[in-house]
DNA sequence: CAGATGACAGATATTGAAATCTGTCATCTG
DNA sequence: CAGATGACAGATTTCAATATCTGTCATCTG
C-alpha cells in the first residue's frame, strides 16, 4: 500500500476522500484512513490536528477543484455578457456532473459542506470574486450598466442559486431544467446591460 | 378539553399544529393529537387516513396561509414593477417572521416540508401563478418587455430563491441581507422592463 | 532526534431487547 | 346506524449495555 512513499498532506487527503467514498460520511473514521495508508492513526494526527480539520481540508480541496476550473474564463478577452453566460454554464455543468456522475460521493460532500460553513463561505467569496472580475470588465467597457461590481456579482450569484447550490441538486436532472437555467441567465443578463 | 364541540378536520389540524409545536416533528404522535382533543386515536383516523396524510394537511394549511396573504397584491391596479417589488417584499417579510418569531415551529415545518414535496410543488405553483398574473399585467401595459408570463414568473421566482426558500432561513437575520435582497430585486426588475 | 507507534481515557456509535406507536376492525353507544 | 372506541398485530422508536473511535502522549525506532 505505497508504504515507501513519504506521507504528505495530499496523500492523506486523497486517502480520506477514498475512505469517504467507500464508507460514507457517517462511518468514515480516522482509523480507516490510517489503515488505507498503512500507518497508525496517531500518524494521521501528526498532519491534521483533529478529524474535523481533516474533513474540512478535504472539503476545501473538493470545492477548490471547481473554482480553479472556472478561473480561466475570467481573464479571457471577450464580451463580458458572453463570458458571464459561459461561466454560469460551466459552473452548472460542473456541479451537475459532480452530482450525477457519483451521487454517493456527492451526497457525502453535501454532508461535509453542511459541517464546514466557513469553507463554503470562502468558496462563495472565491466564486463571487471571479464574477466581480467579469462584471467589472463589462462596466469598464460599457457593455454593462455602471454598477458596483462586487455587490452586483453577489446579486447575480444569488439569483442563479438554483443552478449551483447543491441543495437543489435533486432538481438538476429534471426535464425542463436547461430551459429554466436559460431563462434565469437571460433575465439576469438583460438586467445587467447598459 | 372542548369535548362538546364537533370534531372537524380544522380542529384536528389546529391540535396537530399545537402538538407539533410542543413536541417537535420527531415526537409528535397521533396518540398525542387524540389526547389533546380528548378523543381516541381511532377517531383521528376516521378523518385522516394516515399520519402522513395528517401531516401533509397541516403542511398545506401552513403554506396556504402565506399564499393567501399575498393574493391581494396581484389584483391591485398599480404599476406592475412596484407590485412585483411589494409582492416579494411581503413574501420575504412573511417568511422571515415565520422563521424568526417561532424558530421551534419553523424548524418543525422545515421537516414537514421535506416530507411533503408534492405539497411544496403545489405551493410554488400557487406563488408563481400569482407572479404570472403581475408579469402578465406588466407585459399587457407595456411596462415589461414582451415575455411569456408563466416562464418569466418562474425565472423571477427562482432568481429570488435566497429570500423565500426556507433552506436559507438561517441567513435571513444577517446584517446585509436587506441590501442583498434589494440588489437582486433591482437586477430582476431591470431585466423585466421594456 | 524526527517521526512513528499503540495503549489509554473519555466521547461517540452500535445493537438488540423492551416500550411505544400506527393503522385496522369488531364492538359499543347515543 | 353514524360515529366513537380500544384491543390488537406489525412497524418503529427508545434505552442501556457494549463496542468502537478520537485525541493524547510516553515510548520506540531508523
Amino acid at each position: 500500500m505505497a508504504t515507501t512513499e513519504t506521507l504528505t498532506a495530499e496523500r492523506i487527503l486523497a486517502a480520506t476522500e477514498e475512505v469517504l467514498r467507500r464508507h460514507g460520511p457517517a462511518k468514515a473514521t480516522v482509523v480507516d484512513v490510517a489503515r488505507a495508508l498503512g500507518v497508525s492513526h496517531g500518524t494521521v494526527y501528526r498532519h491534521f490536528r483533529t478529524k474535523a480539520a481533516l474533513r474540512e481540508a478535504v472539503t476545501e480541496r473538493w470545492l477548490d477543484r471547481t473554482s480553479q476550473s472556472l478561473a480561466g474564463l475570467v481573464t479571457e478577452d471577450r464580451d463580458a455578457g458572453a463570458r458571464l453566460r459561459d461561466w454560469f454554464t460551466a459552473l452548472f455543468t460542473a456541479k451537475r456532473h459532480k452530482a450525477g456522475d457519483d451521487p454517493q460521493l456527492f451526497a457525502t460532500y453535501q454532508v461535509l459542506i453542511g459541517e464546514n460553513s466557513a469553507v463554503v463561505e470562502r468558496h462563495i467569496a472565491d466564486l463571487t470574486g471571479q464574477l466581480a472580475g467579469i462584471v467589472g470588465d463589462g462596466v469598464r467597457r460599457g457593455t454593462f450598466a455602471p454598477v458596483d461590481p462586487a455587490a452586483t456579482a453577489r446579486a447575480v450569484f444569488d439569483a442563479t442559486g438554483r443552478f449551483h447550490d447543491p441543495h437543489y441538486a435533486h432538481e438538476w436532472e429534471q426535464p425542463g431544467i436547461e430551459g429554466e437555467f436559460g431563462a434565469v441567465v437571460d433575465l439576469v443578463l438583460r438586467g445587467l446591460r447598459a
